[in-house]
DNA sequence: GCCAACGTTGGC
DNA sequence: GCCAACGTTGGC
């Protein structure tokens, strides 16, 4: 199992709209960064995430789950690109703001502080779990 | 709206 | 294959 950090810039697609679609999930599509898409191949199923908005909000505030492996981005006239499914598993009851996270010490080494611009990032463990303590997430979806 | 960071493009 | 120019992202 591993962990992973979904950007969206809200007013193009919010959590509001992630939830909405429910258990079918969403195509993550709209990516073209080579590493972001490198990461969505290196998904499995049931893999959590991260739903945090940028630009506006700039908070983690929600969790959701990959529903589809990597396949080719139904937006993209290239084979190149390609992006998982996810779906909204909870929300965040307490959004944990970017701003917390570079306060906390303990997530110093964070994608989400050292590679700012990544829009797909990998998350440890350590660090999911962290930032779910931080939201007030009881119990954790592994 | 500004600008720093960083990825990509393209000339050489 | 280097590197300058350029475009985009995203925090502030």
């Amino acid at each position: 199992m591993a962990y992973w950090l979904f950007k969206s810039e809200p007013f193009k697609f919010s959590w509001d709209m992630q939830k909405a679609k429910g258990a079918a999930g969403q195509e993550w599509d709209g990516v073209r960064n080579y590493q972001a898409r490198n990461n969505m191949r290196a998904m499995q199923i049931g893999d959590k995430g991260f739903f945090y908005h940028s630009n506006e909000g700039l908070a983690v505030v929600g969790i959701v789950e990959v529903c589809a492996l990597a396949h080719p981005d139904s937006t993209a006239n290239n084979p190149t690109w390609e992006c998982v499914d996810i779906r909204a598993v909870c929300d965040m009851p307490k959004p944990v703001t970017l701003a917390d996270v570079k306060a906390n010490p303990a997530l110093s080494e964070m994608s989400l502080v050292k590679s700012m611009r990544l829009s797909v990032q990998p998350v440890t463990e350590d660090e999911y779990l962290e930032v779910c303590r931080m939201g007030g997430l009881d119990n954790p979806p592994k």
